[in-house]
DNA sequence: CTCCATGTTCGATGTTCGTAGAACAACGAA
DNA sequence: TTCGTTGTTCTACGAACATCGAACATGGAG
């Protein structure tokens, strides 16, 4: 994969408070947590964030280090998901309450899929045109 | 008052999510909250916080300025209350999932009211008798 | 008016954070 | 093996932040 090692995911009993309102305090993070709140799984590079792959990165790090997202290794791909599971269990209400004042908000709204805003293309599978697009 | 010139808060529409989440990440402001959760206001005072006056005197005016708080002048003497009713109309259940949250986290728990923390302050008598009969 | 108590503001300092580019590591394909 | 793809890690830098002490402003008490 494309890292070497595996990081690890906290315990769900490991799960702090001010670690997972510390991952909801930038904007390209929530915006991430909004795609994976519908619960399925994305592709890292499904993911559109107007940041550096390495900025993209590390702010994956920083919320699976908190415990709200999972990120599974396959192949040279990662796999990133919501925890919804642990993280309603550890604060029960605090995910949906976030999702939708951020949603109100619109916060993180710059955040998104690959092929959506604009004439949504349902091509998956389309390794042509890979420009970065940058705004 | 202590404050020559009075803060504006913000109206409740606007009222922004990243700045409350952001209100939200530093233990002493969580701590602050929490005190002022029973929906009270509380006097500047009052409030025991392991940091110096003008620290503290920082923190209220993040979550005043967030629109978390509200900080009314009487006097010499400023006092404190939580705007739960904007939050909870602007974010429907964000402020009773957080203070659910840090509560079963315990986060802020340094901070409190004159006459309870069970620790840390020996001799905290000042001339004028401070009193406080507390809940 | 002159102290004194109460907070705010300013200046300084050390830390954390968001960001990006370059180097690196691991897998799949040619 | 060599190359291309995919992310992670390293390093660096500027901005934002938490913190404190000192100076300041305001209102009440004497």
């Amino acid at each position: 994969m494309a890292a070497m090692k595996q990081a690890r995911h906290p315990e769900r009993d490991e799960i702090t408070f001010i670690a997972v309102v510390g991952a909801f305090c930038d904007p390209i993070r929530i915006g991430l947590v909004r795609v994976l709140a519908d619960g399925r799984e994305r592709g890292w590079g499904e993911l559109r964030a107007p940041v550096a792959k390495s900025t993209l990165s590390h702010h994956l790090r920083v919320l699976r280090d908190a415990g709200v997202t999972r990120t599974r290794q396959e192949g040279t791909r990662c796999y990133v998901e919501l925890r919804r599971d642990d993280l309603d269990a550890r604060f029960p209400g605090l995910l949906d309450a976030v999702l939708a004042a951020a949603g109100s908000d619109d916060t993180g709204a710059h955040v998104g899929l690959a092929g959506d805003a604009p004439a949504a293309r349902p091509e998956s599978c389309n390794p042509s045109t890979q420009h970065v697009d940058g705004r």
